[in-house]
DNA sequence: CATTGTTCTATCGGTAACCGAGAGAACGAC
DNA sequence: GTCGTTCTCTCGGTTACCGATAGAACAATG
């Protein structure tokens, strides 16, 4: 109810997920914090969100999973990127802004 | 089940229809082909998603609607941009600058 | 006149992404 | 032993978008 609608950027959160992993390998509430973190807070994602896209992903082999212990020493689910998850995140940048070019250039070109 | 995925930028429609009917009154065929005409074709949607956003404008008092003439003597209904509807679109511009510069801090940025 | 193409409005059911709410496990600290 | 923090995961609901579809009105062609 509040004024808050990601539906702006849906889409964007498995893109900007597989950028997260290209900085090495994190678990999925690491890579809530680290998007949250970079964007100043201007990005967030509830975990009811993150987790189908980290599973969609992992069933699509853009990511491969591993057990481990975090620094903390809490066992955590680590997600890594594959090759085809650097290909498919190169992809969806490129498509990114081209899609974000076009809308700019209707918001801020003259008619 | 062609690669087109348009969900990458999906609640942008309301802004860019808002952002077009700015230019002036038109009538929703027109609206679409400007879209994609500005986009050079980078955007386009379907009749299917466009008329329930005008639907959603119009009873929100963000745009009101009259019958007329096109050029090609065409009975169509015009939409023209209401004060709230110009605060609206302001208000979402701002948004979209907003989160738009979030991802390209993620996506470009260092990690 | 009949037919076809173009312009234009509109609806419906399905799909898929996102979200809030919630359950639960494990570790550290007090 | 209780609490806070870190971390994984699921479920149902909502909603935007889309493909398919229907159809009216006018122009142009034969």
């Amino acid at each position: 109810m509040t004024e808050s609608r990601n539906d702006f950027i849906r889409g964007t959160l498995e893109m900007l997920v597989l950028r997260v992993l290209d900085f090495g390998p994190m678990h999925g509430w690491g890579i809530s914090e680290r998007i949250q973190s970079l964007s100043s807070d201007a990005l967030s994602f509830s975990q009811g969100s993150l987790y189908p896209v980290l599973a969609r992903l992992q069933s699509e082999g853009l990511v491969t999973t591993e057990w481990a212990r975090t620094e903390n020493n809490r066992r955590a689910k680590y997600y890594r990127l594959t090759p085809q998850g650097e290909r498919k995140l190169l992809a969806e940048h490129a498509n990114w802004r081209r899609l974000r070019t076009a809308v700019d250039w209707i918001m801020e070109g003259a008619g």
